[in-house]
DNA sequence: GCCGTTTTCGGCCCGACTGTTTTCAGTCG
């Protein structure tokens, strides 16, 4: 059982301002938004703050500057009330009367909002009625029958909310990317293939590549008369644990492992990254678990709105909506209706009047923007790119022609250089790099990195079979690297003689507990002074998250790249890693397009410790377009030539 | 709480489903 780290308001551990990082006052705002839910409040009122959040963790500016100069409330979505508040926590570290708002809440109130069903006002309801305050009192009470007597309750509510503890203590919430695309596409196959399904298409978060799915989203073309039995079919699939709900046009379900047909491939990971967020716990909570899921089934005429309308991101469609509007139009999962023929009819009836879109071009269209693809659709200026017909080309798979990041039997890789390099050269890569672990490297007392005398022996290895290649006229070359530790006061491993002899240095932070215990002023100096020496070239996995296992260290990430950027313009070569394990997709998508405007090359590295693992690549392709990348801004993009030419 | 500018108040996206009701509130996405 994962259990959620209790909410306080963090307390500055700095002498002088700015008291707090983006990321602390983001998960405030964000906290009272919540928290205000649960004390019933003005729901717009809550919406700004969750707006706040939003705005705040992916601005780009500083914070501190904006403050100081009174600018802060020109932030779309930032008033003088919330401008006020950030104002006070980083200039004094203190955070007005809002101490106040989280000692009226109890912890367990918090964890109750995770019960599936369960919402804010009842939540509520149960502690005002009932005091209960935690999971244990509201299982308690509902075993004792004493929920179903309240208001607006009965037998089956009662029933439903034990079903949701039953179900949050098996079910934990958000999949990987990898896994919640195989359950994704597996249940996509199933829902397609039933009769009287014209077509069925995945959407949701899936479909926009979020690095966590919460639920899958399939949308499906079915005609009226046959929904019916293509409702009977779905409840009729065996790998169905439990059905939440089925009703004209959705059935909603929760999906056993079974559902897929091989067993899962949950990708390879660090040695000892796995012993540190869990171990056999991690891997046994991964490979037994379920996934919610909800099938949408729609005329096929509105097929193309309702795919549009539940890939989201929510945000995407309420601007979609925003301009619709101004446009004198109504759109909704239909269709996008003129409001003037509309008038009081609501759904379809409304919907019969709806401009034509047999895809989502069209609909993009009516509304004067290009289409703007899935990955892109998280309100992040998307919707204004796609106007002005200023969208990305972005990067696909088949666009990279190398990586830079992998690891051999040197270090704690399983394959060998050669094996690596038939790998790549199937997947009709041009270059490879090889970046074993440094010496400095210890997982249980064990050393894992290679010492500097055998790496420079990998080296001369290397050399012979480049030779071999150029020789016998094949395009494709081992480029060779190491992966330096960045040392806690950011040096770097191996001494400057033996980083000279290298084509690359990935240098990543391994040592997490250190980096965690101290604060992002600090981290930020450390990982600038790394960046800043002379023979590293790629900053590897800059945070050192793990999807679902374990947060990053805290750092500027924005001050980094402004830094990388500076280096860049100056003539160096830093570049900063997506490192494409589905468990890490570390640099985050959001801080993306940020690197790229600093002038920052990107490279995608699948960080593989076997063959199979070159493919992640795939993963770190997405993040990349969620970053709104072209090819021109990858390192994994050019040539072998143009590479090589580049690092030696 | 934020926004806009026929500004200083009134509106803020919208529909499906469930369980409780007998017209609707809560939850979810």
């Amino acid at each position: 059982m994962v259990s959620i780290k209790a909410w306080v308001l963090p307390k500055s551990r700095r002498e002088q301002a700015p008291h707090f990082s983006k990321a602390q006052i983001a998960t405030v705002l964000e906290q009272v938004a919540t928290l205000l839910k649960l004390k019933d409040a003005n729901p717009f009122r809550i919406r700004a703050y969750e707006n706040g959040s939003r705005t705040i963790a992916s601005l780009e500016q500083d914070l501190w500057e904006l403050s100081q100069s009174g600018t802060m409330t020109d932030v779309k979505g930032i008033g003088k009330g919330i401008a006020s508040l950030i104002g006070e926590a980083l200039g004094e570290g203190t955070w007005g009367d809002l101490q106040k708002l989280y000692d009226d809440t109890p912890q367990g109130m918090i964890e109750m909002l995770a019960i599936p069903g369960l919402g804010p006002k009842r939540i509520k309801q149960l502690h005002d009625e009932l005091s209960i305050d935690s999971i244990a009192d509201l299982s308690a009470a509902c075993n004792e029958g004493a929920v179903e007597p309240l208001d607006r309750f009965g037998a089956k509510s009662q029933q439903k909310i034990l079903d949701g503890i039953d179900l949050l203590a098996r079910f934990q919430g958000r999949r990987r990317l990898n896994v919640g695309l195989l359950y994704g596409e597996a249940f996509e196959a199933m829902v397609a293939k039933i009769d009287g399904v014209e077509h069925a298409q995945l959407a949701g978060s899936a479909r926009r590549r979020r690095e966590t799915i919460g639920d899958l989203d399939i949308v499906a073309a079915v005609k009226p008369d046959d929904v019916e039995a293509v409702t009977n079919a779905i409840l009729a699939m065996p790998d169905i644990a439990e059905v939440k709900g089925a009703g004209d046009s959705k059935v909603s379900v929760i999906l056993e492992a079974s559902i897929l047909e091989r067993d899962m491939d949950l990708g390879t990971l660090d040695s000892g990254v796995f012993q540190a967020i869990g171990g056999d716990d991690y891997s046994g909570m991964e490979s037994s678990g379920t996934i919610e899921a909800q099938v949408r089934m729609v005329p096929p005429h509105v097929f193309a709105f309702t795919l549009a309308y539940f890939t989201g991101s929510k945000e995407h469609n309420i601007h979609m909506r925003q301009l619709a509007i101004d446009n004198g139009l109504r759109l909704n999962e239909f269709g996008l209706i003129p409001e003037i023929k509309a008038g009081d009819l609501t759904g379809l009836e409304a919907a019969q009047y709806s401009l034509p879109a047999k895809n989502e071009e069209d609909i993009y269209h009516h509304l004067g923007l290009d289409w703007v693809p899935p990955e892109l659709r998280e309100d992040m200026g998307e919707v204004d790119a796609a106007k002005a017909k200023s969208l990305p080309r972005l990067v696909m798979p088949t666009d990279l022609k190398g990586s830079f990041h992998n690891h051999t039997t040197l270090s704690d890789g399983v394959a060998t250089l050669e094996q690596m390099a038939a790998a790549a050269m199937d997947m009709d890569w041009q270059f490879l790099g090889i970046a074993d672990h440094s010496q400095m490297l210890n997982i249980g007392g064990r050393q894992i990195g290679a010492d500097a005398e055998d790496l420079l022996q990998q080296g001369e290895k290397i050399r012979g079979l480049n030779e071999v290649w150029a020789d016998g006229g094949k395009n494709f070359r081992l480029l060779h690297g190491a992966e330096c530790d960045i040392l806690s006061d950011g040096s770097l491993d191996y001494d400057e003689e033996t980083r000279m002899q290298l084509n690359h240095v990935v240098a990543s932070v391994h040592q997490l507990p250190t980096w965690r215990a101290r604060d992002e002023v600090e981290n930020s100096e450390a990982l600038i002074k790394a960046i800043e020496d002379p023979t590293c070239t790629i900053l590897g996995h800059p945070t050192g998250r793990i999807l679902q296992g374990r947060d990053g260290f805290d750092v500027d990430m924005h001050a980094v790249l402004r830094r990388m950027g500076e280096l860049n313009a100056e003539g160096e070569l830093k570049s900063i890693e997506i490192n494409a394990s589905p468990y890490r997709l570390d640099l985050d998508w959001r801080f993306v397009r940020y690197a790229r405007d600093q002038g920052v090359p990107v490279c995608i590295n699948p960080d593989a410790h076997d063959t199979a693992g070159l493919r992640d690549v795939w993963f770190g392709v997405q993040m990349a377009r969620k970053g709104w990348l072209e090819p021109k801004d990858l390192l994994n993009c050019y040539t072998g030539e143009e590479i090589e030419a580049l690092l030696s």
